[in-house]
DNA sequence: CCTTTTTGAGACACTTTTGTCTCTTTTGGG
DNA sequence: CCCAAAAGAGACAAAAGTGTCTCAAAAAGG
């Protein structure tokens, strides 16, 4: 083959459908194909159909909140500067988190599904360490202290993306503000 | 007329558009009817269009929020306070807030327009006094205080729903979260 | 009860979106 | 410069959502 089927031209694509689909969730692929700049047929010749492009985000969103986990584990820090670690690396992400969290059609799938609980089991995990080593209050909710996580890298991304924040203060007030809110 | 065209049962569907409309934008109609338990054709002898729906449920969460800071403005209390008492009341309207941030289809509408837009003027507003009175840091993007309000005006009535949280902690839990952490 | 109003269910045309195809143009490796 | 792979454009049927209408059942006032 002269040009394989590159998955640098899908992950980008991949990559602008999260875009589009955190800010407007029912966007059509005429919507999306439109922002990503492509031609729909083009967007068809990537994914059958929009389950297929629903899941692999899923799935491709799963696999790189994935990695930055595994790259912060690596680093073996303490869990503050884990939280600060982890914060640097899905706040990029913010866009492809937040559409974990909403776009609930993705469940269907189960395997997504499965990776999905495993996610959220290990960000559960890291709270309950964030809790035993004091970074924040023991007697919260864990759902509190996730869902404001969550909440706070979304707020975070839409300020950069929105050109209300700097991106590189980006990562450091979110850590400011989830642990001092939540001492 | 036996019984008037009750204005009763045209808000508690309002109410109903909005807590599916929060969670999935997207919903069809039929979906809206089938969670407010009404039949479809019911939906549309309250509201002759999609686009009326929107915009009524927009106009009544702009009133409801208009209505929680009339009855803070009157209490006359220090600001801090007073930010306490805006989130017991609009805790509560979360899924009514939140929508007002994803519906952006509402905004073709002038009228509504104009109100939302009054209304985020207020909100920067108050978020000044709060600076200025030191109950948060003044050096915080505007932008960023905001965003961090509704997000976690969002999370805490989702926690609430979710049977997370306790309805009457929640202000109380987000009040301190969002003072500490962006104080 | 009886009457009037409201409701739910379903049929219907219309619009938008989805998914499939074909044809032409562009592009990048050889 | 050539040519195979990939792109865009557009036509098309199928599916889903929207909006209108009718009719029978339910509900509530008199």
């Amino acid at each position: 083959m002269k040009r394989s089927f590159q998955p640098k031209a899908k992950q980008a694509l991949l990559m602008a459908t999260a875009s589009v689909l955190a800010r407007n969730p029912g966007a059509s692929l005429s919507e999306i194909a439109r922002q990503a700049g492509i031609g729909r047929a083009t967007l068809y010749r990537h994914f059958p159909s929009r389950d297929v492009l629903i899941r692999e985000l899923a799935m491709e969103a799963i696999a790189a909140i994935d990695a930055v986990t595994a790259d912060v584990t690596a680093q073996n820090l303490p869990t503050d500067q884990a939280l600060l670690e982890f914060l640097r690396g899905v706040v990029p992400l913010g866009d492809r988190f937040h559409f974990l969290m909403i776009e609930t059609s993705a469940y269907n799938d189960p395997t997504v599904k499965a990776a999905y609980d495993r996610q959220l089991n290990e960000l559960d995990a890291f709270v309950g360490q964030l809790k035993q080593d004091g970074v924040i209050a023991s007697e919260l909710p864990n759902a509190w202290v996730t869902s404001v996580m969550d909440a706070l890298i979304w707020a975070a991304w839409s300020a950069v993306n929105n050109g209300d924040l700097a991106r590189n203060d980006v990562a450091m007030l979110t850590y400011r503000t989830l642990v001092k809110g939540l001492s």
